[in-house]
RNA sequence: GGCCCGUUCGUCUAAGGGUUUAGGACGCAAGAUUUUCAUUCUUGUAAUAGGGGUUCGAAUCCCCUACGGGCUACCA
């Protein structure tokens, strides 16, 4: 029998989940539902001096918004549980203290600020320290001291922690997803930290610890990983679980907009588009970042538009809702290289979904809008018909106000601009007369308007152009709007006559 | 600096050695419609980083260079 797939998304509660981190959930939650496995939530909170409060709830509030719930994990529970690391902080010294006894680890008490100091100079001689297979010959670890020190020291109280022990020279080869063959020399590599002084197990340690204890079949995490895969293969080799250790995809990062580099939580506020999901709030600093959520974006076209960062469908398609995608995904089609945002294409996503939306929803939203504004909604056949007529000229829900206004409120002045360029000498004296020629107009609906209208321009041998922006004008306050003869159908003759005096008498003032 | 990864229109990307005058989408531009604005539609704009190979044939395979990115903590 196949094993089932199992994969998980094990963000660090060190603040807001920025969107690079949700698109690495979505691809783990895509990949895991179509091959119909479990998507699970573990928190890697092993640092405990960057966790900031709140951020978990964050976390798993940003992954309901997203429609992306785990079947296991913090939150939900499981099997396999606990999955906060720090509740699971017990569990990982045993696996240190295996490697050590089977010589892939071992003691060191080097201190922090003796190591900084290491760096410094080498630094200052424009080289670079690493502990590593050379320099750990010469530093103070079970490796170069007896093992009677060593003892003592842990006996005395000493602060110690457990570097993994790096071979000296082999080539590790690993197989990604993504990027296909990838080789590393150990020589290269350094002695990593796999437990703390504090008695924390290091994310290399507790990762690899996890995602075997969990059963998880596919590591999938972003690019910044990569070159600590080999660490993790030598782990699971030491720990005697290479037979199934998982199979590793490294998903290409998010580029910021515009210049280098990854995109990140300040390049929001600079370019004025979100970066998080929803909305933070940070208690500590009382920074404050929007998120998508709170800026009216559709959840479905925030994920849409994530998914197609550094994946595709192999076709043209670029529409996709949450089960079209897991139906279409695939590792296959996620590309290698690092992908840059484009904010205007995520506003063209909203754009799309608000079109698909169900109208009464909308017109839902624009009621609410109306009654904070404390203005009457009127009939309800009306709005409806209003949001129908505006809808494709909105790319959020908010939008709706300002392209349905004129339909409650007379305009409070006039576009000076278009005033200038179109509102005439002549311009009062024709209006007024179309405004005694509407009087009589006893079929108040747009279609027959339009046609008598029309034939009334004739008549007086006007020109279209010279008539229809002042009467825009006259009942907008500018040069915007849907069809004129709609625009009067719905205000109705008593308001497109009052307003059409009301702008004889005000744009002739505004005019000096 | 070292190690690793990458490079197709401005941006996201398709083309899995011959189906390609390199396709789609966003953006931008023009036109049409709506006698406004927006939408929509049509058309246009614009790319295989450079240099060497391999091959009858290269965007596609290999090498070099350049550029970009990631990592290089008792962070994740």
């Amino acid at each position: 029998m196949e094993q089932k797939i199992r994969v998980r998304f094990a963000p660090s509660p060190t603040g807001p989940l920025h969107m690079g981190g949700v698109r690495t959930a979505l691809f783990n939650y895509l990949f895991a539902k179509k091959n119909n496995g479990d998507f699970l939530l573990r928190i890697e909170d092993t640092d405990q001096h960057r966790y900031v409060p709140g951020a978990e709830e964050y976390i798993i509030e940003s992954l309901k918004w997203c429609g992306l719930s785990p079947d296991e994990g913090v939150g939900i529970g499981g099997p396999y549980g606990p999955y906060r690391q720090s509740e699971r902080k017990q569990l990982y010294f045993k696996y240190a203290e295996q490697l050590i006894k089977s010589g892939n680890a071992y003691y060191a008490f080097d201190t922090p600020e003796e190591l900084t100091q290491l760096r410094t100079k080498a630094e200052s001689e424009k080289k670079n320290f690493s502990y590593d297979t050379h320099t750990r010959k010469e530093l103070k670890n079970s490796l170069t001291l007896s093992e009677k020190t060593v003892n003592e020291k842990i006996k005395n109280g000493e602060p110690w922690i457990i570097r993994f022990k790096m071979p000296e020279n082999e080539t590790v080869t690993e197989d990604d997803l993504i990027r296909g063959t990838v080789k590393f020399n150990t020589a290269q590599l350094d002695d990593k930290v796999l437990y703390k002084a504090d008695g924390m197990p290091t994310y290399h340690l507790a990762n690899v610890v996890d995602d075997h204890l969990m059963k998880i079949t596919h590591v999938i995490r972003g690019e910044e990983w990569l070159s600590s895969m080999p660490l993790h293969i030598l782990l699971y080799r030491a720990l005697g679980w290479e037979e199934n250790k998982p199979r590793f995809a490294h998903l290409p990062l998010i580029l910021k907009p515009v210049g280098k580099g990854k995109l990140s939580k300040r390049d929001g506020d600079k370019m004025g588009f979100p970066v998080f999901p929803i909305e933070w709030n940070n208690p500590e600093t009382k920074e404050n970042f929007r998120g998508y959520r709170e800026d009216g974006y559709y959840p479905e076209a925030f994920i849409n538009m994530l998914s197609l960062l550094g994946w595709n469908a192999g076709d043209d398609q670029e529409l996709f809702s949450l089960k079209e995608l897991i139906e279409k995904f695939s590792l296959e089609h996620v590309g290698k290289s690092g992908a840059r945002f484009n904010p205007e294409k995520a506003k063209w996503f909203n754009h799309q979904y608000l079109q698909k939306r169900d109208e009464k929803e909308l017109t839902e939203n624009l009621h609410e809008q109306l009654n904070q504004k404390n203005i009457p909604s009127g009939n309800l056949d009306r709005l409806a018909r209003i949001v129908s007529l505006i809808k494709d000229r909105c790319t959020f829900a908010s939008e709706l106000w300002d392209n349905a206004f004129y339909f409650f409120e007379a305009p409070k002045e006039y576009e000076a601009k278009a005033v200038k360029k179109r509102w005439k000498k002549d311009t009062p004296y024709k209006i007024r007369e179309i405004t005694d020629f509407l009087r009589g107009v006893e079929n108040w609906n747009a279609e027959s308007m339009k046609e008598v209208f029309s034939n009334f321009i004739t008549e007086k041998e006007w020109s279209f152009g010279q008539i229809m922006v002042p009467l825009r004008l006259s009942l907008v306050g500018s040069s915007q709007g849907v069809d004129m003869f709609l625009i009067l159908e719905l205000l109705g003759k008593e308001e497109t006559i009052k307003r059409l005096e009301t702008a004889v008498e005000k744009i002739g003032k505004q005019q000096i």
